[in-house]
DNA sequence: TGTGACCGTAACGGATACAGTTACAAACAC
DNA sequence: GTGTTTGTAACTGTATCCGTTACGGTCACA
């Protein structure tokens, strides 16, 4: 259903950065980073970014720069890797024609629809609000 | 998140019917479908063959033919127009790179993601599956 | 038995989104 | 200064959707 893979490469990224630091790396750099990932290192950036706006990473530029969890796997849910790296968080989308005004269906499908989306948006993020990156790291 | 509108322009059509059928209706053209819909008859037909398949509605061919709600509103659980829309129900996609082989994380990663993806699905699952096309007719 | 209203489905094109790539300026350590 | 690394813009290939056209097959009805 996601046209992307981009919470997974997120999720994977702060594994990585999360698995190193508890054997002693400091910053690590977008070119590991890829390797393990096994894509580009300008797309982990682009991850990257996303998450240090959401406070997830810290970076550093310049020569032994790259980027460092910026706190303890056990507070970073899988919610705040989840929303910082999807701009819209809803799960279902909406038909984006305009209404025909003369038909009642199609003037309330989209309020009839709300709840049911608002619902399901709901239990995504409560599910991912309960699980956290020392989760994932656990089963590795 | 989601790609694509599919699944509100199902649930947009089965609503339809269901509201024309409590007014007398029998079988309802695409073209009808199409004009509350907003879009080419053509993509309704796509969407009423995939909710056929699934024994949501029975169609017709030929003239007076077209499409009808194959039970009452009450007896269609909105998971199963989800289902009959969306080929890969899972919400969440894994990175499609194959694994770095010298990187734990990398080689561990999708198993411990699974977890995560499959009590997403659950959760999703289980939010649609209580909801019926019913419901939604109430609030139009 | 013909005619017109329909569905079923294939085929094509435009729009959009992603992932991957190249390129380069800026920041930083040494 | 030199080399490493991030930040970011720009471009490309590819996939997916949606809309559209086209046409054969089905059916009701005169």
């Amino acid at each position: 259903m996601v046209a992307n893979s981009r919470f997974a490469v997120a999720v994977h990224t702060a594994a990585t950065l999360a698995y190193r630091q508890a054997r002693g790396a400091g910053y690590v750099s977008s070119e590991q980073l890829s390797a393990s990932v096994r894509t580009n290192p300008v797309v982990v950036r682009r991850i990257i970014r996303a998450l240090a706006r959401a406070g997830v990473v810290a970076t550093k530029e310049g020569k032994g720069g790259g980027a460092r969890l910026a706190r303890s796997p056990r507070r970073i849910p899988l919610l705040e890797i989840y929303r910082a790296v999807e701009d819209d968080g809803s799960v279902l989308a909406y038909n984006p024609n305009p209404p025909n005004r003369s038909c009642p269906v199609s003037c309330g499908i989209k309020g009839a629809l709300a709840p049911v989306f608002g619902a399901v948006d709901d239990a995504v993020t409560h599910t991912l609000g309960k699980a956290t990156l020392a989760d994932v790291l656990d089963r590795i």
